[in-house]
DNA sequence: CTTAGGG
DNA sequence: CCCTAAG
């Protein structure tokens, strides 16, 4: 499929030229940062997005644009320097973290002020209070333009470091006010709300936080250089197999770890592994939406998307082009940071697998809980969201949510869109999303609590137990927004405002191509798909695994139900099912040698009980079935002996 | 519903 | 843990 030979090449490129490794290891370590010193009250910061929610839509353009005049980096002579410098965090990367490490960045193709930037006007920018990729712009224009060194790098964040002439290696020290509360900043400025939450995790002096200052710092390899000398979106030169690639996950990923070793303090994550990201998958993929948003809904939604950190919306991997490697390297890597509490939503990349020759296969939503289709193939999956809870030892229960949970987006494009109305029609969808409003669910054990009115010790919310089964999600507040999947009605089509608000932009939307940038639901299959959850993993404890191999032992291998009924009883979790895995893993335990073995480790006398019985069952049981043939035989036999003498007699 | 076994 | 065939 031709749209297939270009995933494996352009996506990479297409997304990530624009930006920033940097960011992407900041935004790592940014993750960590929440697990290591986020206060945050999780229903502050829902608190706080909801008010922002309200009032973006009224202030962001104004204020977006202020802080905008104000914030951009001033280029001179190839030097670029940054005004104002401190008073703002580094806010974008804060949610952007949070979702995705490999997210693209989506731009803001709406903004009126892309036009003033001289030549940069062919290129859709972002939305200027938010866009890293903008300021990544910027630099980029003043090199371009043969005035800037060659060693000039992308620029990232609020907190860019001056750069002239040589790479910048300054470390700025950190100066935000951890006692930032959400509640504390106005709520009218974008971006100083945005920075809330990095404040709160971003402590200073951190060296985590330096590099997330100093993305040159980290990027300072060919590949960032070849960024910085590239437009901030792709272009047609740019849609080959080259940089890109490496730089899209080796690189950042390499960074992140030499970001790593800059930390003194780890903390990890916990792999999702595919087990969670079937199971946010599923999560995920629990409403449907049709969207056509409207010009005014557009414009008025965008900051607000963007301050969400919804950019990241988009995993990198869903669009790389080598789904082995990629996904195998980041969960690989995320596997060596496997120890808390982290529960990262999706490893399901933009695979092989995902880009399907015909519709329905790629309407069936295995792949992810968001699915991106073009022309009616699927291209790729978005699950995206991740979010961590932990709990500390006292009564209080505090945790910290590093993204949210957002429902399923179905997207269909016709062949002749271009990547850039495809970007685009995301952008819309998401933002429509997020046009209507919002509410956060929460659920745990993977069922949602709806009783607002209960405390959390009542519903259970307090032991590290939840510290697993707590999630949060993002529902649609408004019935504008969400249509359900079954709907029968026509595909929607974007107003003619939008179609013409995106055409201004770089890459021109054939007028054709304008009504295909309807969001529609794909089919009615991703249905049964619809609130289904994996259950929390539960790790058997020592004493399970002794009650349960105590109850094999006397009831054998093939008798699960009796099993629970003997010694689970009590444990509604555990089914029979489970008991049979567990055993069935036991097993495979007991075979293999114990360097191999993982998680908690079982006692080796406990393995050995388990072979025993295991070997014992297996004769047994095959006893037991020749015995039954024998006694039927016998049986049979002596019935006809019986019989003969009836007959004799 | 239970079991069994592959995913 | 999930899914599903099979009884």
């Amino acid at each position: 499929m031709v749209f297939k030979k270009r995933q494996s090449h352009g996506f990479n490129n297409l997304h990530f030229p624009s930006v920033p490794k940097a960011p992407r290891s900041a935004r790592r370590a940014f993750h960590k940062r929440i697990v290591e010193d986020s206060q945050i009250c999780a229903f502050e910061l829902l608190a706080s997005l909801a008010g922002k929610l309200l009032q973006e839509s009224e202030s962001s353009s104004a204020s977006s644009n202020a802080s905008d005049a104000n914030d951009r980096p001033a280029i001179s002579d190839g030097v670029v320097k940054r005004e104002q410098v401190e008073t703002k965090p580094v806010k974008t990367e804060c949610l952007d973290l949070g979702s995705c490490e490999e997210s693209i960045f989506l731009p803001d193709y709406g903004s009126p002020s892309s036009d003033s930037r001289g030549s940069l006007n062919e290129i859709p920018l972002p939305a200027e209070s938010d866009a890293i990729l903008e300021r990544y712009s910027t630099v980029s224009n003043s090199d371009s333009s043969e005035k800037g060194n060659s060693d000039v790098k992308p620029i990232q964040g609020e907190k860019a470091p001056k750069l002239e002439g040589a790479p910048p290696v300054t470390v700025e020290p950190c100066d935000e006010k951890p006692e930032n509360g959400v509640g504390s900043q106005p709520l009218a400025d974008g971006m100083e709300t945005r920075g809330l939450i990095l404040d709160n995790a971003c402590s200073s002096k951190d060296p985590m936080k330096s590099c997330l200052r100093n993305p040159a710092l980290i990027n300072s390899d060919n590949t960032a250089k070849h960024l910085s000398h590239g437009n901030s979106l792709p272009r047609a030169s740019d849609l080959k197999l080259g940089n890109g690639v490496k730089l899209g996950i080796r690189d950042d990923d390499e960074n992140f770890f030499r970001f790593n070793k800059l930390s003194s303090r780890r903390k990890a994550f916990r792999p999702s592994s595919r087990i969670g990201d079937r199971r946010i998958r599923k999560l995920l993929s629990s409403k449907y939406w049709k969207a056509a948003p409207k010009l005014k809904d557009y414009e008025l939604t965008r900051p607000l998307f963007a301050d969400l950190g919804m950019k990241p919306l988009h995993h990198k991997r869903k669009l790389s082009c080598n789904p082995d490697k990629t996904q195998g390297d980041i969960l690989y890597k995320r596997r060596k940071f496997s120890d808390r509490s982290v529960v990262i939503a999706s490893d399901r990349g933009f695979s092989g697998e995902s880009v399907c020759n015909s519709p329905e296969k790629g309407t069936s939503g295995d792949n992810g809980s968001a699915v991106l289709c073009y022309g009616g193939v699927l291209i790729c999956t978005a699950p995206f969201s991740c979010f961590l809870v932990h709990f500390s030892k006292l009564s209080a229960v505090k945790l910290s949510i590093k993204s949210f949970k957002i429902p399923e987006l179905f997207i269909d494009v016709p062949e002749t869109a271009t990547v850039g109305s495809l970007k685009r029609t995301v952008v819309e969808a998401v933002t429509s999303l997020l046009g209507g409003g919002l509410r956060v669910g929460l659920v745990l054990h993977g069922k949602k609590v709806r009783d607002d009115n209960r405390t959390l010790l009542q519903t259970g919310i307090t032991s590290a137990d939840s510290l697993e089964t707590l999630g949060f999600t993002l529902e649609p507040n408004s019935v504008q927004a969400p249509v359900p999947l079954c709907s029968e009605e026509p595909p929607a089509i974007l107003p003619c405002e939008t179609s013409h608000l995106i055409s201004r932009a770089l890459v021109a939307v054939e007028p054709a191509s304008a009504e295909a940038l309807a969001v529609v639901p794909l089919n009615q299959k991703s249905r049964r798909s619809e609130n289904v959850q994996r259950r929390t993993r539960r790790p058997f404890s020592v004493s399970e695994v002794e009650a349960l191999v105590q109850a094999v032992e006397e009831l054998g291998t093939g008798r699960w139900r009796d099993v629970k009924l003997r010694s689970f009883d009590n444990a509604d979790h555990r089914t029979y099912v489970d008991l049979k895995d567990k055993w069935k893993t036991l097993v495979h335990t007991a075979q293999i040698a114990p360097q191999q073995r993982r998680g908690e480790p079982v006692p080796q006398k406990l393995l050995d009980r388990v072979l025993a019985a295991h070997s014992y069952w297996s004769q047994h049981q095959a006893k037991q079935h020749t015995k039954n043939a024998a006694a039927v035989a016998t049986a049979t036999a002596m019935l006809q002996i019986t019989d003969g003498q009836a007959i004799e007699a």
